[in-house]
This record gives structure tokens, sequence and C-alpha cells, in this order.
DNA sequence: GCAATCACG
DNA sequence: ACGTACGTGATTGCT
């Protein structure tokens, strides 16, 4: 017989809510923007689970409680009058489990004029006369009441995970009585949860007993033995007793909207939520939900491949789909192929790097500039098959790219991104198959299988926005450019990193021991707890409002004490060892190089990022820091470093963006920048001083940053008014500034995006959020994000030109690295001179602006001498 | 797994 | 009344 499950709403948000509200009210589940999460996260979980029961023609239904009116509050003003009041935390989570239960497609209903209880009861009753055998999930003692041999309550257990089954025979068992006789029960005992005062007197045992006697609380007032102490009670607070029961008593002779046939269970739509689970940052809530009921627009697209072991079989035009099977959880750089996933949209083939290898006409195929190539992830599979000794040629269309275009916010994860395109390709992730012998042919299959598939809808897309170009025109040739110089790699010498080391370690020791002595104990000079305990609590030094122990803040008490100056040289040395030298060793290829990694669809601004290692913030700005640049050298005689960078790129980019005259003419007439601005932020006609050229200094960041009046008094640790002041005076001398500003923020209120120079894209839903903290943050990334990622986008050109015409020039020179606005390459010595001006050219020329672009740099034997 | 810290542009 | 400069990655301590 089909079963319905009756839920009985509140009780189940109540509990999720405080099983861990109660164990750290300040700590409870939040989204990253701080929705609090704790309470529909427990929900979803258990609807989840109790979906996984269901059959087909089975039934499910959500009761709420809701009204503060219904007919219990009328007959008795002071019912749940001492219910104490709902965190606001939880009160924000209502509705969005309401919501969660519509995108479900579970049908809940609530009522100004009866509870929960009530609502559950009559479906339950209906649903029991239609033969449904019939579940209530709750944790509410008062259902009991409703038990029948067709209709069983589970008592919900603290922890949210256990439930008890109550059914007629293990409620008499545990309660002695029959379950319509817990009325009874309740109007002797009463509810403190619903202020209800029952007989004063009258324990569980008592009443237990009485019932047990006498059947029911009529009964029980009628034979009440006046002699004893708990007769007289009884008969005292007779009324009480009475009102107790009749307000227990659910009632079932009300109508419901809803008959138990419209509460078959039809199954969920996948979309949606899908885009639940993204707003709340549920990860595997997708995972968690029954696939039986996913409904049919969604579609499990089953990618179907066959193995093969030569070309023979395989029949191409000039487009084709490719993913890879290799080693997954190791660096790209050293993972082993195991073999790749060929398709055509139509037919998927699977062949092993074994066979692969030895079929020319494949090998052929891949290395063709002429066939397309279509894929996730161009970069990883160009690297895993070059390690593999096969090349690969004729990117056509790149999934992770185009996808990261579409949304810079998006993750770039293949699995969400094809979830969030409409379909369940979970199948690919299982391991249950038994083709997972060594890496996931299914899911290489699913990786060529989807680009192809999807790279017109996608396409169409970008076309629509106009960001087309940026993908033909600088993403995909340039992927193919980064893997060129992840594979080149950096060199990076070991022995001259451990010599650092030594003299880093001794003096990180010595430093160690004058804190000790300084402080009058041990301590873990690592911890900023500790750190903090010492300075602030023992020695009594100045606490910021934060107790943090961060460099801006010890700077401005290191005269205090000499601990403090102590403890910032001892960061100092141990940052290089465990970051720069103990961090770096261990990428240290065979070939004296570290492979790193450019993330290319990472950053919400269109920059790239570099991670294992991470290349990009080599110590520069502290000169013993610096030091350690000298371990990156070329060991061949007749090879140099050649580093180039941009002059104030970002300034320049605003300069050009904004129009504005005066910024244009300070770059064209090759002015210092910062001197400058403070000429004319200061009305000064004379050099500014050392202290006016900072500020102005600061002024051109925070225009770049987004500027407030408190960032730059925080900065520049000067009052808030006379930030604003030197703002006021900022826009003043640069008007189209302030105008370009002010318009970058209103459209990107209008719109819900800024665009940089080449149509880069970087969504900003918050900008018109009510909270303020929000708000202010998407307005200052709209400011931000439109140079930021111009000033990027000009640079991912140049060196997609610089690595062009290295190729045309047959020049043995390579690009080697990037660092937002620096170009690394090394340079064989007999082409160095050559080289060195045909990339600062080009990086000068690579794109027209209304300001001229200026580059310096060098070339020496190592790192630290370039520049 | 997250916060604090510090390295870079 | 309230809390902010923009964009990253790695290491450490701590729950």
């Amino acid at each position: 017989m089909a079963k319905m499950l009756i839920i009985d709403g509140n009780s189940l948000l109540f509990r999720g809510f405080y099983a861990t509200y109660a164990i750290n009210p300040n700590n409870i589940m939040k989204t990253t923007d701080g929705f609090p999460t704790n309470a529909i996260f427990a929900f979803s979980n258990m609807i989840a689970s109790l979906l996984s029961t269901l059959k087909k023609d089975d039934a499910i239904f959500v009761a709420f409680d809701s009204g503060k009116h219904t007919f219990r509050h009328q007959e008795y003003p002071e019912y749940k009058a001492n219910r104490q009041k709902t965190p606001e935390e939880l009160l924000k989570q209502m509705p969005v489990a309401r919501d969660f239960l519509d995108k479900l497609g579970i049908i809940h209903y609530e009522s100004e004029e009866i509870e929960a209880d009530d609502i559950a009861g009559i479906m339950a009753k209906k649903a029991a006369a239609k033969g449904y055998d019939v579940e209530i999930y709750t944790s509410d003692k008062d259902y009991l009441q409703l038990i029948d041999d067709k209709i069983t309550v589970e008592l919900i257990k603290k922890g949210l995970k256990e439930v008890y089954a109550m059914t007629p025979e293990s409620f008499k068992e545990e309660w002695g009585f029959d379950p319509i006789q817990i009325t009874d029960y309740k109007g002797l005992r009463g509810d403190d949860s619903d202020n209800l005062k029952g007989i004063p007197g009258v324990g569980d045992k008592t009443a237990k007993s009485l019932i047990q006697k006498f059947g029911t609380l009529e009964e029980i007032i009628k034979n009440a033995d006046t002699k004893s102490k708990v007769g007289q009670n009884i008969i005292e607070y007779q009324d009480n007793g009475r009102l107790c029961k009749h307000l227990a008593i659910i009632v079932t002779d009300r109508d419901l909207p809803y008959e138990p046939e419209d509460l078959i269970y039809k199954g969920y739509d996948f979309n949606e939520i899908n885009n639940f689970a993204q707003v709340y940052q549920f990860k595997y809530l997708l995972n968690k939900l029954p696939k039986s009921f996913k409904k049919e627009n969604i579609t499990e697209e089953k990618v179907e491949f066959c193995e093969v072991f030569n070309s023979n079989d395989i029949d191409f035009e000039n487009k084709i789909g490719i993913g890879i099977d290799y080693e997954e959880n190791v660096n790209y750089h050293v993972a082993k192929l195991f073999g790749i996933s060929l398709t055509n949209a139509n037919k998927t083939y699977y062949i092993t790097t074994e066979n692969l290898l030895k079929d020319k006409k494949l090998l052929d195929l891949l290395a063709s500039k002429d066939i397309k190539k279509y894929c996730f992830d161009y970069k990883t599979i160009y690297c895993v098959l070059h390690n593999a000794g096969i090349k690969i040629n004729g990117l056509e269309f790149d999934l992770l790219l185009a996808n990261y275009l579409c949304d810079s916010n998006s993750q770039s994860n293949f699995e969400f991104i094809i979830t969030s395109l409409g379909y369940d390709i979970s199948y690919a992730y299982k391991n249950e198959s038994p083709l997972f012998s060594e890496g996931n042919k299914i899911l290489s299959s699913v990786k060529a299988y989807f680009p192809i598939a999807l790279a017109e809808r996608i396409k169409q897309k970008l076309l629509s926005l106009n960001q087309l170009q940026l993908l033909y025109d600088i993403e995909q040739p340039l992927t193919v450019v980064l893997a060129n110089m992840e594979i080149e790699g950096f060199p990076l010498d070991e022995n001259i990193l451990l010599e650092f080391k030594k003299e880093y370690q001794a003096k990180a020791d010595q430093l160690t021991k004058e804190i000790y002595d300084l402080a009058g104990e041990e301590f873990n000079i690592n911890s900023p707890k500790q750190v903090a305990q010492i300075l602030y609590e023992k020695l009594g030094l100045p606490g910021n409002r934060k107790g943090s122990t961060s460099v801006e803040h010890l700077q401005t008490i290191r005269f205090h004490h000499p601990i403090v100056e102590k403890i910032l040289e001892y960061r100092k040395y141990t940052k290089q060892i465990s970051t720069y030298i103990d961090g770096f060793i261990p990428f240290i290829d065979n070939d004296g190089k570290v492979h790193c990694t450019f993330n290319q669809a990472l950053t919400t601004t269109g920059r790239l990022s570099c991670s294992e290692p991470n290349l990009q913030n080599i110590s520069t700005r502290d000169e013993e820091s610096k030091q350690i640049r000298k371990a990156f050298y070329y060991k061949e005689e007749n090879v140099s470093i050649l580093s180039l960078d941009y002059s104030q790129i970002e300034l320049r980019m605003l300069a050009h963006l904004s129009n504005s005259k005066s910024l244009i003419n300070m770059f064209n007439n090759n002015e210092d920048i910062h001197s400058s601005t403070a000429r004319l932020v200061f009305g000064l006609d004379r050099e500014p001083t050392s202290l006016e050229r900072r500020k102005a200094k600061a002024v051109n960041f925070g225009i770049v940053y987004g500027i407030s009046d408190w960032g730059l008094s925080e900065q520049l640790e000067i009052p808030v008014n006379e930030s604003r002041e030197i703002i006021m005076n900022f826009y003043k001398a640069f008007p189209e500034i302030k105008a370009y500003l002010n318009k970058l923020v209103e459209e990107a209120t209008t719109n819900g995006y800024a665009t940089t120079m080449f149509n880069r894209r970087r969504y900003l839903p918050e900008i018109n959020s009510d909270k303020y903290q929000l708000r202010e943050f998407a307005k200052r990334a709209a400011m931000n994000a439109p140079i930021q990622g111009s000033a990027s986008d000009l640079i991912k050109i140049a060196m997609i030109k610089v690595y062009d015409a290295l190729i045309k020039g047959n020049y043995k020179s390579k690009i080697v690295s990037q660092i937002h606005d620096e170009l690394i390459l090394k340079v064989y010595d007999d082409e160095k001179e050559d080289v060195y001006k045909l990339v600062k050219d080009i990086m000068e020329n690579c794109v027209k602006l209304h300001v001229s672009l200026k580059v310096d740099g060098g070339y020496a034997k190592n790192w630290y001498l370039a520049k």
C-alpha cells in the first residue's frame, strides 16, 4: 500500500536550529555573506533523506504553524504566552524552508486558525481512511494521540539523525494506556511549553496510574478521592485540567484544501534545486536527493563510450571533443596519462595512452592545427599530453574559459558548470563503476562530450554579450602561451635556498632566545594568540581594538618595548623559511626548475593567479628578503633573465578610461606621477615634501581601489577630516576621474555588472543589496574592476603578441612568468638585446591608448639583479 | 576547515 | 549607528 509522510515543519526547523545554536550561538553555519543556514541545512538534509524512502505513488506533506490567532489562542489568551522570542537567525530561515519545499515540489500548508498538529491530524485521518500507511515526523508528543493501526508517529530525537517509531503497541508498552488517552494525561500534567498548568501535585507516575484506573480525565474527576491531597487538588483544579485536555485535543473535523491524492510526490526540478544549493552554499544537497524523483526536463545525459585499440574504427571530420583520463589528485605537471576520450558528439571513443602512442593517425589528428579541438581546460590537457610525449594543436573551444567569461564569479569546476547548464553527470563521479580500474574513463568521456555538445549554446551567449572576441582573441590564445610557460618552468637552485635557510634560521634562533628573555618566559612566537597575551596582557603594551598583532599595529608600538621589533624580525625570517624555502623545495623538478600553475579562470577581475608554487609573491619590498631572488637563475653560461614591467599601468589605464586631461599630460610629459599629483592636490608651486608626495601616492592607490575617506585615513594614519579634504581636492584637480568613477558605479547599479576595456564583465549583484556593507563593497569593486581588469587584458594581449613574435623571429628565448604588470623571460645572450627591444616595443604598443605606456626593465644573470 | 598573518601586484 | 580601501596564495595555529 502507498505511504504518506506528514512532517511537522516547525518541529524539524526548531530542532535543526537549536542542534548547533545551543552549542555555540555565535558560531552557527552561515553563507559567506552572513545569512544563517544551520536550520535549513538540517531541514533540507532530513527532507532529502525522507524523500529517498518514497516510492512511486507515495505522498508527502509538510504542516507549519503560522498564526497567533488560532482557536486555542482565542479560547485561552495565555496559550503559548510564555514562549521565548524566536532568535532572529531562525526567523530568517523560516521562509527559506518553505521556498525549498516549493522548489522540491512538496506541498506544505499552514493556517491562521489551526496549528500544525491539527493540519497533520486532519490529513493523517483522511489518508488513513483511504488506505495510506501514514508516518508523521515530529518531536511533539501531542501528536501521539493520532496513533492507530494505519498511523505511526516517528519521534525525532535530539540529533535529528535518529527517529523513534511509535505504533499502538509500542505506545501502550511505554505509556501503559491507549494513544488517545494522551489528552487525558495532558489534562492532568499540563504542558509548560504551551503555558498550560495542569493539576498541581500530579506527577508522571500518578497521572499514568489514574488513567489506567479510570480511563478518562472526566472519570478521574468524578472518582476523585477527596480524602487525599491529590484528590482535593483534582477537584479544586478540575477546570484547569479540562481546559488543558481540551486544548491538547487535535481537531480533525475541519477541511483542508488538499486531498491525499494531491500530495503524491511528483518529483523535483534539478535546476531549481541546483540554484537553491548555490545560493545557500550547500555543496552536497544535490547528491543527497534521490535520482528517481528528478523531473524529465533535466537530462541525465549518459555518455556511452566504446574502447578502441587503434584509429581504424574511428571516423572524425574536422572537429573533435577531447577529454583526458589522468591522475587527478596530483599536480598535473607530474600526472600520469592513462588514456584519452575523443568524440564527435555522436559517438565517443576511449583509447589508452599505450595504444594512442602507437597510432600515428591519431597522433597526427591531435597535432593538426586544422582539426578543431573542443574541451574543458585545454592548458591541463596540453601539459599532461606534453609529458606523455603527445602534441596537441587547434584549440577551438575551451568550456572552462568560455564559462569564466560568462561569469567570473562562478566556480570553475566541471561538474558544477555542467550541472548548472541543466545536466546531471553525478554518475561520472561514482567509483562504483567497474570501469574505474585506474583513472576515470567515464569522466574523461563526459569531459570530451559536453564541451563539443554545448559549444554552440555558449558561443551564442558570448556573442550576445559581445565577448566572443575576448574568448577567441585573448583567453584561448593565451592559454597556449601559459601552457608553454608552465612547461618551460623557472629555474630555482636548491643549494642557494639552503644557504639562505642556514642564515635565516640562525637569525631566527637568536631572536627566539632574545624574545624569550624579554618576555620572561617561553611561548610559541608563531601563535598570534600567545604573542597578544605576552604583549598586551603580560607586558601591558597598547593593543588595538581587535587585539591584533599585525605588522601595521606592531610598527606603531615598536618603540614601547624592544621585544616588538624582535618579533617583527623573527616573523620576517620564519616567513622566508616556511614559505619561500621549505615551501618551494618540494616543487623543484629534476630539471632544476619549478613548474607553477597559472590559474586562468579564477580571479573576479580577469587577472591571472599563480599557485604550486606561487611565483607572483616573491619578496621584493624588503631588501634582505629580496635576496632570495638570487636563487632564481640559469646555470647555463649563455642564458639570462629578462624582466620588463609596466610603469604605473593601472593609473595609466585610469587616465585613458577617464580621459583625464591632467593625468594624461602628466604621463605623456614623463613626470613623477605622485609628485605631480601632490602639486595639483595641495596647490603647490614648489616641489612637494616627502610627506606630501606620500599622501598623493596613497590617494592614487586609493582611487584605483575605489577610495573611501576612512580607508585613506587608516592608510595614512591621519584624521578622516583630512583624508576627506584630500579626496575632494583630488576630484577638483581631476574632474574627469570623478565623473568616470561616478559613471562606473551608476552603470554597475543599473546593469548589475562592470566591464573592462575589452568587454570582460564582473557581475556585482550586491551593488543593490540593502545591506550597507555589501553594497559599499560592490561599489568599490565597480570602480576597481574596470581598471585592474583592463590592465590585465592589456598585458594578456602583450603576452600573446610576444609569444608569437618570438616564434616568428625564430628566437630561442621564451616567456617564463607574469606578475600582473611584469613579464619575465628566459633570454639567450646572443639574442638578449634584440629580445629586450622587441618585447619592450610590443608591451608599449600592443594597445593604443590616449596615454603613452612605459616599460622599464633589464636582464641579468639572476632574478635579483634583473631590473 | 577557518582565521590570522604576510608575501606580491 | 555602522564598518570598509582592490586583487591574489601559502603557512601556521587552533577547534
